[in-house]
DNA sequence: CCAACGTTTCAACAATTTTTGAAACAATAG
DNA sequence: CTATTGTTTCAAAAATTGTTGAAACGTTGG
């Protein structure tokens, strides 16, 4: 197999931890990595970015939201929904309103966040 | 000024921030923002992810990372380019090839994921 | 019941990102 | 110098993501 020319300088190491096989056999599982996918995709629009920081501060309507962005409605609804899909938020309705929170994942991640 | 409708069960708490200048001003700065935004686009695709995690095991030339993961060099160079412009990884020649590394920044996030 | 309000959904469109294959480049070997 | 090898660059095409405005939905108040 591994019948690749690759510079001495790599090539010891490389074949210490098992050639391309070894290698690919300690990435981490294809789960875990389209998990991780969707939450950095979900964090990389600054908008987004934004409405997850302001959340963290408190539950929020929509209306405060738009309010606060100069969004329009199904702008931030499409966001709130990619936020929503990688787990980070979640919705309660109270009366006529939506109030958007943090999930607990959410609120890891922000907090990991802060500290990078 | 902050003359919308918001629900009581938020409204209190809200005020109490200050309102929409409150939260906008706790907001992290623009810089930080889209310096987040550029680490987390480059870590928003499977296969970058995979191939963060592969160089967080050791430097690899390309052609190491292509015969990995079927990729064409003009494919994988690409990502690579992705990578090195979030300044996730960078890379030094040797003889023929071209050895990617990560950064400083590039190991620090990946422990820092490994923890997530 | 009807009207108003906060919000989502949808489809068309625009913008951005990714893929592809060919051509260019830089370093080495002969 | 020429040929070869590893890699990047480029432009065109494909795929994905984001925006827009109108219409629909669910809840409340009259």
């Amino acid at each position: 197999m591994d019948e690749i020319e690759i510079p001495d300088s790599i090539r010891c190491e490389f074949e210490e931890k098992g050639g391309i096989a070894g290698i690919m056999e300690s990435l981490p599982d294809d789960r875990k990595v389209e998990d991780f996918v969707s939450v950095a995709r979900a964090l990389s629009d600054p908008m987004r970015l934004r409405v997850l920081f302001a959340l963290s501060m408190q539950p929020m309507c929509v209306c405060l939201l738009v309010a606060m962005t100069g969004y329009a409605y199904s702008k931030m609804s499409y966001h709130l929904s990619v936020l929503k899909e990688s787990g980070l938020v979640c919705s309660r309705q109270e009366g006529n309103y939506l109030i958007y929170y943090l999930t607990d994942h959410g609120k890891k991640l922000v907090e990991w966040i802060e500290t990078f």
